[in-house]
DNA sequence: AATAGGGTTACAT
DNA sequence: ATGTAACCCTATT
């Protein structure tokens, strides 16, 4: 019973490091049984390993000297941001067996999250993704994490931090899980006495169940959860909105360059007709 | 048998 | 109550 959590020592990390250094990514057993690294890490497994560098590697991915580190760009307050569509996530997060520094956070400037106020915005943007892809029966992990993606830059572990998020709505009664697929829970107060069927199938196998009965308290979210859904569909909204003024700058910008190019060649028309020549630059 | 990845629990803020 | 680290479970090879 005695599995307290043990945390990683310093040196645990160095040998991780070297061993990943000498051995490459993904070869956690070889570098457990490195007579070199053995002594450090008698007390973890390889997957330990594993998990370790997944950890220790999750934010920033050495590699390159380039690529400076891409914390979130969490711009809470101005809507339509400079939405750059962009893909750049998976940073090719290839093992490659270099023999150059494989190091996972040379990452120094941590902490830095120059936003203020970067609390959780991340319940918002799950309802956002809720609602707007309106699946009755609920979306999973991937669907709301994909479409995420494609309006907030998002770090790298984001997923794994998502999940957890969700998990921690549907424990707060703000979510409702059904299978693998989430859904904003709709509090079924207004509507007759049948007793709600009380969804409450989770029969975890798992050990010590924490008493998960909330007996009282939340009595208002109803409120929030509206209110939450109304945030979304405008930040949507606006996200269309954004999407649309760039399209129409595009625009006009475009008639912007013809004109000049209407003009152009009005010059060189007149030129010519003046029996100038004229010759492409 | 190992690994990669999702999920869960414990800890610290 | 939130982010994170350690731990666990499972599909895949």
């Amino acid at each position: 019973m005695g599995n307290p959590k043990q945390k990683w020592t310093s040196e645990e990390e160095e040998a991780l490091r070297a061993g990943v250094a000498k051995h490459g990514t993904g070869k956690w057993k070889d570098i457990q049984r490195d007579p070199e690294f053995n002594p450090f890490l008698v007390n973890r497994s390889n997957i330990d390993l594993k998990d370790k560098w997944r950890n220790m590697s999750c934010s920033a991915n050495g590699q390159g000297p380039r690529e400076k580190s891409r914390t979130v760009k969490a711009k809470a307050n101005s809507d339509a941001p400079a939405t750059q569509v962009s893909t750049p996530q998976t940073a090719v997060a290839v093992p490659a067996v270099r023999d150059s520094a494989t190091a996972p956070n040379a990452d120094d400037s941590s902490k830095a999250l120059p936003d203020g106020k970067n609390s959780s915005m991340y319940n918002t943007m799950i309802f956002e993704a809720l609602s707007s892809l309106k699946e009755p029966n609920g979306s999973d992990t991937s669907a709301i994490v994909s479409y995420i993606e494609q309006r907030h830059e998002v770090p790298q572990n984001f997923r794994r931090l998502l999940s957890t998020r969700l998990r921690r709505l549907v424990a707060q009664d703000k979510l409702e899980k059904v299978q693998n697929c989430y859904k904003v829970k709709s509090h079924a107060d207004a509507s007759l006495g049948t007793k709600t069927p009380a969804p409450k199938p989770e029969s975890q196998p798992r050990q010590t169940q924490t008493t998960v009965y909330r007996t009282s308290t939340d009595v208002v979210d109803e409120a929030a959860v509206a209110a939450a859904y109304k945030v979304a569909e405008a930040e949507n909204k606006s996200f269309v909105a954004a999407e649309a003024v760039k399209e129409a700058d595009r625009i006009s910008e475009m008639a912007e360059d013809a004109e000049s190019l209407l003009q152009l060649a009005k010059e060189i028309f007149e030129k010519c007709s003046q029996g100038e020549r004229v010759y492409a630059a």
